[in-house]
This record gives C-alpha cells, sequence and structure tokens, in this order.
DNA sequence: GTGAAAGCGCTAACAA
DNA sequence: TTGTTAGCGCTTTCAC
C-alpha cells in the first residue's frame, strides 16, 4: 500500500476542507473554478492519488468485477477473459481474475477471495461441481458463462453460453459431406459441455442415416493423459475415417499424435478455432464460437443485473460459426 | 459491492463485541476456544465475508499487486502473467491485470487505476515511452520484467530481463550452421527489445565472418500490418536464404506470407516459442524463454522490495534456451 | 479473555 | 461556495 499522501495533505496544503478537495477532484459544479483549479494542481504536484478502497467503502460499490475462469492458458479463455475486460472497462468496471485449474476447491476460495474484495458482481465458468453458489454469494449478482452449473433447477443466475448443439451438428455433418463414413467422437471432461456435444455429435450422425457407435464414443481425461491412446484406437483400431474432438486442448493432443498414424484421408473437425490451424498441413472443420458477444452479453447482463437486482434471469444462446479449411 | 452481512450482525448474533470476532475470526490465541468456535459458526451459517476493503484500509497493506502487460492475447504474456499470477499467489499475494495495447496513455492510466487500488507494488511491462515512472509511483515499489524503460540513468527499480542477446546469436549462429548463407531480419517495433536482439544478429553474423547488411534489416510496424511485404521484401528481392524473426507475432505474420513465396529451403528462427511450433511444415529454429523464473525472480524481487524498501535495485538476466526443430 | 473507543481515507448530509 | 460532522467495516491499543 503506497506511502501517503491523503485528501488531507492536499486540504491542507490547499489551505481548505477536506470536503472541498473532494468536490473539486470529483469536479462538482458545487466548487469555484479557482479554487478547483488550484486543487488541482496542488494535488498533482503533491503525487496525490486517491484512495479507492476507502472511497469504495464508503459509497459501497467498488465498480470492480470477479472473473472465474478455469485457466488463461487456454486459448479459448484468453480470449473470453480480453473480451470480458474489455466490454467491463467500456461499462465502467475494472475486472479482477481468477484461475480454478477446474478445481472445485480453487473455485470457492476464488469466489471467497473475490467476495472478499466486494466486487459488485462476478463472471463465472463453472467448474461443474455440485458448489451452492447461491449460498456462497448470498447476494451478489452472478452470471454464468459458456458453462452452467449442474444444479438442477438451477439458481437465480443468467447464463450466457455458446449453442453446442447446434455447432457441433455442424461440424459432424460437413465432415460427412466431406465423404467421412465413421466418425468418432473424443469428448471433453467437462460435462456440461460434453453432454451438449455428444447430443449434437449424435443428432449429426442420425440425420445422416448413421447409427451411433458407442465404441467410437471416447471422453478425455480432465489432464488429456488419455487422448493419443485414444486417437490410435479410435483411427486405427476403429477405422474411423472422421474424428470430432470436442475442444482445444484434446485437438493439440490429437494434432501431435496425428504424423504416427498414416491417416492422410481422415476428416477432422473440433470445437474451438485457434488461428495457427491456418499453418497446419492438415485442414481442420471447426466452429468458431463468439467470444466478442459472449464477453458483451455477459457483462451487459451482469451490469443490468447491478443496476437493477430484481431483473429476471435469462439463459441465452449463441450461435457458433462453423469454419473450413 | 456486496450486500451485507457485516462483523457487527455476527457480533450481535454471538452476543460479543465486534473486537472479539474480529480476534476469533482471525484465530487469535487471545480468545476462548468455545467462544472462537462458537463464532466461527455463526459467522458462516450468516455467510459473512470479511471486507477485505475495510481490514486493508486499516491495516495498510492490501496484499494486492498490479501487472502491466502490452497484450494477454500475445502468448508469451499469457504464461508471463500466469507464472506470475502463481508466484504472487505462492507468496500471499493477489494481482490485478491491466493490458496497455503498447498505448503510452493507457499504461499510465493503468498505473493510476492500480496506485488508486492501493497495491502494495507493481511489476510492469514497459511500453517503452519517456514515461517518467518514479513520478507516477511515488514510493511504491515496482520491478520492470522482460523490459526496461528507456530512461537514461534509470530509476531505482528492479529488472528482470532476459538475454536477448545472447538469445539471438544462438538462434541466428544455428541458422547459420544449417546451412544459411544470408540471413535477414524482421526487428521489432518494440525498441528495448528491438536494440538488444539486433545485436545479437549482427554478433552471430560477424562471429560467422558475415559482414551485416542494412539492406536485409527491415523492422516491423506495431501492427505488423507491413510484415507480410517485408518478407517477401526480403526473401525474394533480397534473396535471403535465412531470416530471423524478432517475437511471435511477427512469426504469425510471416507464416501467413511464406507459402506464397515458394521458398522450401529457408533457414527460419525467431524469438518466443509456441508449442504448435511443432505441428509446422516448415522447421523453425526458436528461443524458449524462461518465463517461470522471469515471473518468480520478478515476485521475488518485488515482494522483497515491499518488506524493506532500503533494498537496492538490481539488474537481472536471465538466460533464452535455444530450440531446433 | 473480552469490551470500549479511536481511527484508516474518503464522501455525503447538513449547516452556514 | 465552503466547512463540519458522521460514518462506511475493520483492527488495535488500552482498559478491565
Amino acid at each position: 500500500m503506497t506511502g501517503k499522501v491523503t485528501i488531507k495533505d492536499v486540504a491542507k496544503a490547499a489551505g481548505v476542507s477536506e470536503a472541498t478537495v473532494s468536490r473539486a477532484l470529483s469536479h462538482s459544479p458545487r466548487v469555484k473554478r479557482d479554487t478547483s483549479q488550484k486543487i488541482q494542481n496542488i494535488a498533482s504536484n503533491l503525487g496525490y492519488h486517491p484512495n479507492d478502497l476507502a472511497r469504495s467503502i464508503r459509497v459501497q460499490q467498488t465498480h470492480t468485477l470477479g472473473l472465474i475462469i478455469p485457466d488463461i492458458l487456454n486459448a479459448f479463455f484468453t480470449h473470453l477473459s480480453r473480451a470480458i475486460e474489455d466490454a467491463a472497462s467500456r461499462a465502467g468496471y475494472d475486472v479482477i481474475l481468477v484461475n480454478t485449474d477446474e478445481n472445485l476447491a480453487k473455485e470457492a476460495s476464488g469466489l471467497n477471495l473475490l467476495l472478499e474484495k466486494q466486487v459488485d458482481g462476478v463472471i463465472i465458468t463453472s467448474a461443474g461441481g455440485p458448489t451452492d453458489y447461491a449460498a456462497i454469494l448470498g447476494p451478489t449478482p452472478a452470471v454464468f458463462v459458456d458453462r452452467m452449473p449442474p444444479t438442477p433447477n438451477h439458481a437465480p443466475y443468467d447464463r450466457v453460453l455458446v449453442d453446442n448443439v447446434q455447432g457441433t451438428r455442424a461440424i459432424v455433418s460437413q465432415l460427412i459431406a466431406q465423404g467421412a463414413t465413421r466418425v468418432g467422437i473424443i469428448n471433453s471432461a467437462v460435462s456440461f459441455t460434453a453432454s451438449e456435444r455428444l447430443t449434437g455429435y449424435q443428432e449429426a450422425l442420425t440425420a445422416a442415416g448413421i447409427e451411433p457407435d458407442e465404441a467410437i464414443e471416447a471422453t478425455a481425461r480432465t489432464d488429456n493423459s488419455n487422448v493419443q491412446q485414444m486417437t490410435r484406437q479410435l483411427l486405427i483400431n476403429q477405422k474411423c475415417d472422421g474424428l470430432f474432438v470436442a475442444d482445444n486442448t484434446i485437438m493439440q493432443s490429437v494434432l501431435r499424435k496425428l504424423p504416427d498414424l498414416d491417416v492422410p484421408h481422415l476428416q477432422l473437425g473440433g470445437f474451438d478455432d485457434q488461428d495457427w490451424f491456418d499453418f497446419l498441413p492438415q485442414p481442420i472443420v471447426t466452429a468458431r464460437q463468439p467470444i466478442a458477444e459472449l464477453g458483451q452479453t455477459a457483462i451487459d447482463r451482469l451490469v443490468a443485473k447491478i443496476e437493477d437486482p430484481d431483473l429476471l434471469p435469462e439463459e441465452i444462446r449463441l450461435a457458433a460459426t462453423t469454419i473450413s479449411r
């Protein structure tokens, strides 16, 4: 916490009361121009920085939001947090970020940390546990983004989600259109995402007159440690000529395995686009998620809820765009 | 800012004074076991979250650090901030991040924001302007990481930097060892980085008995908008058979241009490693920066400086590792 | 082992 | 247009 100069020092130096300094610094019209000007100068000369903590505690608002994500190193979340920060900034809020690494304990302690810092609201990418968010959050507004909590009659929070079913269906249909006849799936360990993407996958198969086959529906571990082996299993043993991969971290493991496998005609598709996919020798069909809109919408809803706590929660679905290379 | 339940509520419910609650919650030994236990329970039942703002203002410390980086979307900074956050967390500090987009005004306002939030210290990747950091920071401890400010007799701050000269020299030497005879450079727009990397580049040429040629020393714009054209200029017009690229964002533009150029035997090298370079058809020689150590060292120095303001600043150089593919 | 009271830096009535 | 005062939620002497 910085050394020192407080409003009192400025007041003293300017020969006015603290109240007047406060008014001058917030450009209140109720202070004379000269006085105001003089105070500004003195403040700046003294290197005065208003203490936002004191201010927040007084006005009961921090104009700060909390953001809970699994891991900033995951490219999807890198982009999502930047989008959220930009949107928040436009709305006049700062954001504090917490990485959970999909760990429920870290998520809970991160939430507590944010609440102790008195954030005005939080945006959560749920780690998907049985966490009782309402109990932790109390009256603090929240919105879930990208993933919903698995509560049965879900809590009174907004949800801003991608249409995973539609997105996956489109990709898998595209793989089939490109000639794949037997499309396997390596699904995500994140249950919310996984179940929706599995549905989309199965719908696409059914729509093409293909019977889903459980033998080629695999699920990655959280750390993806089994993905390379699954890739071999699906592409070699099960002779899949198409493969849908549920997220970008799994895709990375798959790409690492492919050169060993000699499957030049594989039709490969996955959720989450990354710009370096352009550079791959192997074409990939992906779903580009509407990240900027996700962030903007989440902030819009959260700010609305902060300003009007009685606002009823909604579930908003945004469409993903298919990209073929 | 969350609704409500304060230490006063807990005190009332427990039939004790606020002071006792405060002691109980901070596990002071000066409160009876039963009392303490009872208070803990009541607090938890009431959903009490201590107000960290009030606490910070009272104890004059926020155990929060500020981090100023150009852009979290740049993979190097994504990793750096995660490393810094992890190291900070281990040391008992939270961190608030600000993106500057290499914009001096944003850097200055971001710094002010952090100071108003009363951070105990800041870590800065300098945008490289003539900013008078000492004037803005006042007594707040700071350490520069990755890039130093261009002040002549530099301010009393620690600097944790990568050995750009050594790193670049190693890469360019490797390109030559692999057969390149005419190695061009596309340098960074960031002046600190650029000048050091240029030195390393020239040293490698000289060491190999090659005369540096200004005609093949180019500099990218901040937004890299001229990189593709420069790539053509160097590889086609100037007939370079080797190319050193000063950072990962420039590399991305170069990679986008290469397929147009038909230069299969190009020896390509660049600073900043990315794991997806493994998947490229084109091999690349890179310098892997010691990001985790960079973050840990920066935090170590900053925390030391917070605890002992009289600590003398140092400049620490960490070596980069060359990776050939 | 516990309570009363002061005060961190600020803003917002209320007065003047 | 400016000053006085109270108080936000917390910790910390200083009493008892």
